[in-house]
DNA sequence: TTGTAAGCGTTATCAC
DNA sequence: GTGATAACGCTTACAA
């Protein structure tokens, strides 16, 4: 026996302190065996004699034992928890994403950690390093665009990462989503194909939020394909402030009359463009055509009803799920995963 | 030195196998002082000579040391990890407390580990278990109606909690939201002061989400207060779906013609009203007056723009971050933290 | 100011 | 089928 065997007391019920919780021993007291007998109990049951096993079982039961998830993961090297970073949580659009990712790694036992960049990389890269920290098992990142530190980060710690919401041919590890530049040019083709000449294109500026950019410059693409002008461009500076929408759409209209079309960054600003479209007198989809991205809840209802491209999130989240499990339980398939799940324009009445 | 040292060799670059990350004792090494001595230069730099501290830390950079959160966690007995279990992230309702919530903890360095319960409450003490399985630190809660088995994990482990987005004069632990009862009764005195009689009510049915259901329950008192027919009802299965409520409204204007003001519980619904109004031929706000509840972005953008009520969501969040914080680092304050924000009715065009 | 020893609650390994 | 022992990577308590 050591001089200074400090073995703290463990505080209990009813002495003001917090009461420690039961552990595996006190559960393996309680059953009159090994605590390795019970960690059996608990992972591989089939490895106890039945017996045993329900002794177990009932301790467990009577103690309210819950097995303390950190101390397993340090033990094991697997801490069960998968980050996520989106760009951000103020509204809808990555919600169902968060929504099918989290529900797909909770069926398989794992936990999900959430952060949000606002779009900025360096706050990216902060939330990256403060979750391979916490030893997270694999990152979830939205686009495929990162700091240098995030990339050093996780090629250091050989951290399995999954790419969402965008496309590249030469993505971190493993990616998931849809090619945002092909979505705004198949938005250009629509609009050339229903006669639309004078586009403008609603959203924040693509060296604020590259996703955006890309569908911009997929805008820009068909035009020229097209034969028509460079599309305008309304900036704005919160890409989801319908009031900063509407304003910017109204200054667009007085600027440039002639514009026949809008491609909306998203729907939020789409709906903020009808807004401003009627106010400004220009009907839609007559005089204006309106496009929005996103298909929110709100693209069905409005007046006239939204023409949009709808984005699988929550397919895009269980699929990155999918490939993250895959990869941690040692079933990766043949090749890269690579899946770009596409989009789709949803035809209403604005366009 | 025993029989069976059991000392697994550590993986290292180049092997095959992946590359266990730096530890402590190889800063420690590399430095040329004790593990204690880096871990102080973390965690107290001022308890340490300047020259070793910054040998030591030259030595975290060299090595690229990220300190296991885990391995801490195990030996504070403090994961530095809250827990959030919100109804649904399929929308925004909740992502600005969310966002709050998130951004407010992690300036404190702490993370945020969030689960959707779809409005369950089975499924809500599911996500309870797992979470205090992984030790957080606390838990922020949604609703104050809870299964009884959350009541008794989280009185079992002692965990804090707070509770958000409604009020109740017996929380389990910390309480900060507003009251949703008295929200359905301002919405009812409004619509009664702009010389509305004839109500209807368009939400989820009050057994399947308990805060809307509360909200109701105002209005139905406001209606009585002012001596006017209890609310019809207009109950929509999905309390989100912008079709399904369109739908309801239209079979309730078909149903009720004499209705002249709609309280949606949420904006969603409200649009959808709107829409349903317009189809029918009803004008909002002259023969229909429309109010929704939570402020959306599209509220403003609306035709008739929606009056609805707003709550104050992300300082929701931020409060019950603050709440967890002062708790978990002792600040305690004098009495127990109850904190209604309140909510507002914001004046717009439908009613 | 720094170091030593013990322990946080679990699981891997090997022996019986 | 079960148990003893030694990690997992860190911090607390104490000694120097």
């Amino acid at each position: 026996m050591s001089s200074h065997a400090a073995q703290r007391p463990r505080p209990r019920h009813g002495d003001g302190t917090p009461a420690a919780p039961v552990r595996l021993v006190e559960v393996a007291r309680a059953a009159g065996v090994s605590s390795m007998t019970v960690s059996r109990a608990l992972r591989h049951p089939e490895r106890v004699a039945p017996a045993t096993l329900q002794s177990v079982r009932r301790a467990i039961a009577r103690l309210g034992y819950l097995p303390d998830g950190g101390a397993a993961a340090l033990a094991t090297r697997r801490s069960r928890v998968v980050a996520a970073i989106v760009p951000t949580l103020m509204n809808s659009v990555y919600a169902s994403t968060v929504h099918g990712l989290a529900a797909a790694l909770r069926a398989a036992g794992y936990e999900l950690m959430l952060g949000d960049s606002g779009y900025d990389r360096e706050v990216e890269a902060a939330l990256v390093r403060s979750f391979i920290g916490r030893r997270v098992d694999a990152l979830v990142l939205t686009g495929v665009e990162h700091a240098g530190t995030t990339r050093l980060l996780i090629a250091q710690h050989r951290v399995p990462v999954v790419e969402i919401w965008d496309a590249t041919r030469s993505p971190i590890d493993m990616l998931v989503g849809f090619s945002n530049v092909a979505a705004g040019r198949e938005a250009g083709r629509w609009l050339a194909a229903h006669g639309r000449r004078r586009w403008a294109f609603v959203g924040t500026a693509p060296e604020r939020e590259d996703r955006s950019g890309k569908r911009l410059k997929g805008l820009r693409e068909a035009a020229r394909a097209a034969g028509l002008p460079a599309p305008e461009t309304a900036f704005v500076v919160d890409g989801m402030s319908a009031a900063a929408g509407r304003e910017a759409v109204a200054a667009l209209l007085a600027r440039v009359p002639a514009v026949d079309a809008l491609f909306c960054a998203n729907d939020a600003l789409a709906v903020a463009a009808l807004r401003a479209a009627h106010e400004a007198g220009v009907e839609v989809p007559g005089r204006l055509a309106v496009m929005g991205f996103g298909d929110f809840d709100v693209a069905a209802v409005t007046r006239p009803a939204l023409t949009t491209i709808a984005i699988p999130g929550e397919a895009i989240g269980e699929a990155a799920a999918e490939a993250v499990l895959d990869r941690l339980d040692g079933r990766d398939s043949v090749g890269p995963v690579r899946r770009d799940l596409g989009f789709s324009i949803v035809r209403r009445e604005s366009a």
